[in-house]
DNA sequence: CTGTTAGCGCCTTCAG
DNA sequence: CTGAAGGCGCTAACAG
């Protein structure tokens, strides 16, 4: 592998002045840099990026963590890393199972100038313990947080959640059930704000049994399916968080001779893949967009530039787990 | 950030004292050891990972490309990562969407020492044009091929798929559909051979028409099923070599109200998530201990070790879409 | 067993 | 505008 030093001597120049061309910095005579080039090309030189990595002590790498490989993730991840690649970054991903071990190891990385900055899907560790790691880089995430020290590109739950039930209204359901994720997040909060408005203006009654707080996204949907299925005050519809649980809510009930939307009305969230394999009608909430904007924000953090984000936008997809019933 | 001259100092010994103990390479004292020890434990010692890449020229990180981040991709990844985080490697995932000049760019990135080695789960260039980068660093693959310069952990799909068609024999099914993915695959190869046995010795017919090849992992699924439902000569049973096209296929013929297993059954192949929410009958092949063995191949390589390789083993899970007809 | 020394490849002052 | 020189943090001979 030659080095600048062999291009220098084949340039008839100093290595200093290849260096100069590389970076672009300073000053170099037109026909230095001729010269430089043509040796560059005469001798096949690659830019070691270890060396430059070492040398300016950053690695144009993001690390990407998520508890484990979710269905949801897909577009997401693809996106963000188009994203970062447009951009010359790298992205790492850790897969963490949920275990706050392995996501301080994640979040380590920065600390060790492994990573230039994080992004967080979905946190294992509290967010006081993740706090301690943002004096060594940017991080953002999916969740939404609103605290100095991270960024969030989040959608806004309440005005697509109210959005959404409003919908379901107007297609003649009457008896909800909600499920939701971790009562701490920001999102379940605001949906938590969107439903009890919705029944308040509405005038329904929030039936406590059907509202499903606390749920992830491991296996809950099926749980919930059986408890569905041995329920006495069945809900005629159930807007779910995530595509996922939704999708494993359907396929258990499914087992015991029950489906959508004849028997209860399904919303999922997401537009992931699933729910169009399995025709369930979902929320859009432009996760892509999303994907960008949580990018850029590190971008910008750590090149101390100006892009802009994009704007969010809802939409729901009519399948076929909602049905009008008037 | 302290350096190792930092330790030194405060240990009263020289740097390559320190450098010893954290390499565990040649003799040190128990003093002088245990003098370094708190010495980093004092001052907070962490070493500087980019000097140590530059320096050793390794990057102890493995590249992982896949065309798009597929459903069928997360068992075999999280295994593939945890298995990597083990042996203190980390992992780059590379999504090509199937741009064979994203598909360069990454096989470049072993070149220019960004990463030791190279897995690829499903190819988008010629394997001619990948074995040129074979020179810079250990290659494998999930895909079958016999070559010297990569390894592949493949699963005897000629076994496995006779040993389901059978299966489905025994349930009573006697006009099979077969879907297959590129037919210069080897895996694709090895299903053809099986299937054209199996049709032999059974006297059962082989209907080009439902001898599908060249099928891709983006929806030709749905396009299956239309044609399927189109068809004047419908075969009792299709068999997929994937769970994610058998998943589409199902989907699109629901849409249509056709089902299965009433109206055809269908068995997939993965035995992945989407297979348990779809009830898909399917056939497990021990993805995670292909996952192993192609991180453990890119190790051995890399580290000159031996480590063992896990024997794979396949099982058919019976579900739903498939049943006893006799 | 330990210290000295010489790089790894690149970038960046600092003189000229 | 250009070359010389120093240094980033660490490892690996090489003497002692």
């Amino acid at each position: 592998m030659p080095t600048i030093i062999d291009v220098a001597k084949t340039a008839g120049v100093s290595k200093s002045t290849v260096s100069r061309v590389l970076t672009d910095n300073g000053y170099v005579s037109k026909e230095s840099r001729k010269k430089v080039l043509s040796a560059m090309e005469e001798i096949g030189y690659i830019p070691n990026i270890l060396a430059r990595q070492f040398q300016s002590g950053v690695t144009k790498t993001i690390g990407f963590i998520a508890p484990s490989y979710m269905n949801t993730m897909g577009k997401f991840l693809q996106v963000f890393m188009e994203t970062a690649k447009k951009y010359g970054y790298f992205v790492n991903l850790y897969l963490t199972s949920e275990d706050k071990q392995k996501e301080i190891e994640a979040l380590n990385q920065m600390k060790f100038k492994q990573i230039d900055g994080i992004f967080i899907l979905t946190r294992t560790n509290e967010w006081e313990v993740i706090k301690k790691f943002s004096q060594y880089g940017p991080i953002s995430t999916w969740n939404r947080i609103e605290e100095d020290w991270i960024y969030s590109s989040y959608f806004d739950h309440y005005e697509g959640y109210l959005k959404a039930l409003n919908y379901l209204y107007n297609q003649g359901y009457r008896q909800f059930g909600h499920v939701l994720g971790n009562s701490q997040n920001l999102n379940t909060k605001a949906r938590l704000k969107a439903l009890h408005e919705f029944h308040q203006n509405k005038g329904l009654k929030l039936d406590d049994e059907w509202l499903i707080q606390e749920s992830s996204l491991y296996d809950d949907g099926k749980l919930i399916g059986e408890k569905w299925i041995d329920s006495k005050s069945k809900p005629d519809v159930l807007a779910f968080y995530s595509d996922y649980i939704a999708a494993q809510f359907i396929s258990r009930i499914e087992e015991k001779g029950f489906k959508s939307p004849e028997n209860i009305g399904v919303l999922g969230f997401d537009n992931s893949e699933i729910s169009e394999l399995m025709h369930l009608t979902t929320v859009d909430y432009s996760i892509e967009k999303q994907a960008y904007n949580s990018f850029i924000y590190l971008y910008n953090q750590l090149n101390e530039e100006n892009i802009a984000e994009k704007k969010l936008t809802t939409k729901i997809i009519k399948r076929k787990t909602i049905v009008n019933r008037t």
